[in-house]
DNA sequence: GTGAAAGCGCTAACAC
DNA sequence: GTGTTAGCGCTTTCAC
């Protein structure tokens, strides 16, 4: 690998004429440059990168971390914070964590030995974890939920599980039931909220909460139909946490021998790719993820250089209607 | 942020003796190892990445590329690389290209720069990119296809579609329909080869080649399932290159009032989760995604570390019947 | 077992 | 417009 003495050498300018070419290429004359770009051309030299940040105070790479689950959800998140990441000279190092166990340090020590400049980290909906001390004075920004005081991207779940109860309500439907997660209560509440305010009840034992993750996703909607058929009790519309919640429970009240929308309508939370594929196509509630992950890239990179950023920045999420309900 | 000299100060030794403790430490007394340690302890010492790569030959990070599209296929890849690149210490760059403008250009910088020892690029199946000049002497793996002589991980995808076209047979069905992808040929070849191998005749007009990324996958079905009612011959059966376009056929077979599978048996390939939560769910071809992934890691890291690797490494799919096939 | 010193490749004063 | 030089933080001979 030729460095950028062989190149001065080669271009019969010093060192510093050769850095100022490829950095400041303004204030080198005309010739001087063109003698020393064919130099580097013919030489195959690319600056080298650690040699570059260690003088400088930015290394230009951005954590963004992402729960260990597979799902479009979170790539979203990383491929929006990709995009707006690249048009500022940044680059994405892949971060991981395990929902249970949580681990922030091995990225914070990726900032602190000045590997990346700070941490994108989608903390996703209602889950909270405790402080970190190391993380104290490192730029994090975060998605979904706030950690120790720093900026956050969030959606308004409340006002969004809102939202579908009225638009199921405004279809005639009285009797609505809820499957949710065992890890959050925010949506729960806003379900309860949503359907008292409208003059309706909920019944306690239409309310389940499901996993949230992998294939229990799936066994907690059959357990969900399972249970409603068993006490007989059928309610005439289902509220789903998430997409695949409903497309879970689309499929065992339809092995049942009922209709969606007709008997039951089903609504969902995401918008993923899955609410366009099953039959009937879910109605649910889309977040812009990859906005959520651009503006997180934003704020944090924003925060790296130095400027003043937004404590937290709300994005509305919008009713996708199919044929579900 | 404190560097070597602080620390070498606040122990008292010399900036060698604080260097050998972090990177050699059997041979420096326990005496000293204390005071520095705690010196370090006191100070918040990091090593900094920069200056240490800038020594080394090997940085310690490698790109992962994969295609611009959101796909549980690439995550698992992704996840995958990133579980055994993290036991051999290195951390993952995500690269992106575009699937028509494919751009390497920057990433091959990145690694000539030293901002990254090598690339596992994840091509995806048939397709195939001109050469680079700039990625000649690069440590590159890729997987699904070869690209520049360089290692690849692969599945047999011809042996994947003979044996669900056989399962399909064994299961009495003989008019045989194929939806597959505009961009490749060969789970085509590989189905007019089973059928003919198994002395049954495809139908041309039954065979159509359909969209592999985005909402035009969900048309493409959608235009098949049309196109085969129009022209009013049914098959008892549809082969599709994923599973998606499977989910799609299987969606727009049902709203037409035919029965899947009684009517027409269909079956998918990839199984992504989509396979699971449509219904019927979706007889299908699995990948190692994940282990390809790993394998892809393990090769590059190996290369990285100047190791002689393996030409190219096949995996074994598997069917996993549902019941839509 | 430990220290002194050279040097990795580059940037940024500072001088001319 | 260009060159000289100090030094970023570290590893690594080479002495002792």
């Amino acid at each position: 690998m030729s460095s950028i003495k062989d190149v001065a050498r080669e271009a019969q300018v010093s060192i510093a004429t050769v850095s100022r070419v490829f950095n400041n290429p303004a204030v080198v004359s005309n010739q001087t440059k063109t003698r020393v770009y064919s130099a580097a051309e013919k030489l195959g030299y690319t600056p080298n990168f650690s040699a570059k940040t260690m003088r400088k105070s930015i290394v230009g790479t951005i954590i963004v971390m992402i729960p260990d689950i597979s799902n479009t959800f979170f790539i979203d998140i990383v491929r929006g914070a990709q995009d707006y990441a690249e048009t500022r000279g940044y680059n994405i190092l892949m971060g991981r964590f395990d929902i249970h166990h949580f681990d922030l340090q091995k990225y914070i020590k990726l900032v602190k030995s000045k590997a990346a400049d700070g941490i994108v980290m989608a903390i996703g909906h209602n889950r909270h974890f405790a402080p970190v001390a190391e993380a104290k004075g490192i730029p994090i920004v975060t998605i979904e939920e706030e950690f120790m005081g720093n900026p956050y991207i969030y959606v308004d779940n409340f006002e969004a599980i809102s939202e579908i109860v009225e638009y199921l309500i405004s279809k005639k439907r009285s009797q609505i039931g809820f499957l949710g997660f065992k890890s959050e209560r925010e949506r729960l509440l806003a379900f309860k909220n949503a359907i008292t305010k409208n003059n309706l009840k909920y019944d306690e034992e239409l309310i389940k909460k499901g996993d949230e993750f992998g294939e229990a996703v799936y066994a907690s909607a059959r357990e969900y139909v399972e249970a409603i058929l068993k006490i007989g009790k059928i309610p005439d519309a289902v509220v789903c946490a998430s997409d695949v919640l409903a497309a879970g429970v689309i499929k065992w009240l339809i092995k049942n021998g009922l209709r969606v929308p007709q008997d039951v309508a089903v609504t969902g939370f995401d918008n993923i790719e899955v609410a366009e594929l099953v039959q009937p196509g879910i109605t649910t509630v889309e977040q812009p993820r990859e906005i959520m992950g651009r503006e997180a890239a934003r704020l944090l990179i924003n925060k790296i250089e130095g400027h003043e950023v937004a404590k937290k920045i709300a994005f509305q999420t919008r009713i996708v209607v199919r044929e579900s309900a």
